[in-house]
DNA sequence: AAGTGGTCTAGACCACTGA
DNA sequence: CAGTGGTCTAGACCACTTG
């Protein structure tokens, strides 16, 4: 129970010691903090290391405040989750399915908002564990003649953004939906699996600046390629 | 384009210039910063704005800072994902199927680490639009024989994060994994569809303080219910 | 030794809130 | 009006990195 916070900084041990009294409910929701003149005094502390103290809490979602009047307490969100979903599959094999440059289906035309004559390039793959295929992946991309970063793409196999990686790769923000279906044929024979096998499904569009569609794909999952992981709140409060 | 912030504080237009750079590859990950003292020049500020700046683009997740050295561009994490998961389901309209104290199943006695001859409370759920069912919600809590909170929870109807809101909300945190499967006979029955019907499945466990295990719960959706949103990156970047 | 960030202090002026 | 936070400044001392 007992922090080791005695070598830390004033304003960690001030943070430390609200944080504590917010896990412990000491504090709830709501609650307006001890001004920061009260906090000064109750730390022997000047103002600016109160206020980074204070701002410090604002960052970590766990207070908000409102000028004129003080400090509060937030409501905790419950309901936000962070997901990792690991686009490199490092602990899985690899195995590169096809390469075109092709028209693309109404699907990826809608997602990519394309011109009717417009070619994508696909590059769809398959991801394996033991030599038995657990996941199946594809990716479009608006096919500019002229200006084809294929081999670049084929290189890094995935989405533009690690191409891009050297040239403003902050670029760049995804959506994705996340859904449970039965695969279509083709699926069914990249993943060697029955047409009534649930597959957890992951549709993820890039966009780029100016709100360009970047990229568009789809990673169809197999129950053998695990489940996804989210977490949510502190975990610290927990200790 | 032009960026309307000749009234905003001196250390908010710092943080945006350096921002834009960010986001437009001037600056990209590994490049170092200007240091406080060249910006302090730049700007004609102090050091303390300067540094509050760069703290704010430290805790966007933009910089990180090696002392000694100066502060340097982070790499985007593009595989890390936001994901909004409603729990109260506030668009649809919800109906309770069954409330009962009960002797658990092994996979909520795993989870929840419970002794054998420990109960639980199970709440299930069916949650409707236009009224057919389009999710079914299963929740476990340990059943504390002298302290049952039952009307609380079913009033409430979700997690206890929720009736303990008013102390300690802080004091939780959730895990949860998110799969496809096929419904069993139960789960068919509450949602009225076929044994082949995919459905998205999340399994949360809520994790209280002393890393108690507080609750347990399944939520069974069906297409119609919606896919799961999840977002990456810096949706300003695109605009 | 010079340059970098990390911590901390003291003081100033402003805008907003509430009695 | 007194109390609250928001912004900004100037200066001090420290620890670390690099040459």
């Amino acid at each position: 129970m007992a922090r080791q916070n005695s070598g830390e900084p004033l304003h960690v041990k001030i943070t430390d010691a609200i944080r504590a009294d917010i896990f412990a409910g000491r504090l709830n929701p709501g609650d307006m903090l001890s001004s920061e003149a009260a906090l000064m005094a109750q730390y022997t502390a000047s103002r600016d290391t109160v206020r980074k103290s204070l701002k410090e809490l604002e960052h970590q979602g766990l207070t908000y405040t409102w000028p004129g009047k003080g400090y509060f307490v937030a409501k905790p969100e419950h309901n936000l989750f962070s997901v990792f979903f690991p686009d490199e599959d490092s602990q899985h094999e690899q195995k590169y399915h096809t390469i075109y440059v092709e028209h693309p289906d109404d699907e990826v035309k809608e997602a990519l908002e394309l011109g009717p004559k417009k070619q994508v390039i696909k590059i769809s793959r398959i991801i394996l564990t033991g030599g038995r295929p657990v996941a199946y992946d594809v990716k479009f991309m608006p096919y500019d003649r002229g200006t084809p970063l294929i081999e670049a793409e084929i290189q890094y196999a995935v989405f533009p953004e690690i191409a891009a990686a050297k040239t403003a790769p902050f670029a760049f923000y995804t959506e994705m939906d996340i859904c449970a279906e039965l695969p279509r044929p083709e699926v069914q024979k990249a993943l060697k699996c029955g047409e009534n096998s649930p597959l957890l499904v992951a549709r993820r569009l890039l966009i780029g600046q100016n709100h360009k569609k970047i990229g568009y794909g789809t990673k169809y999952m197999l129950p053998e390629y695990g489940s996804l992981r989210a977490t949510s709140g502190y975990k610290e409060a927990a200790e």
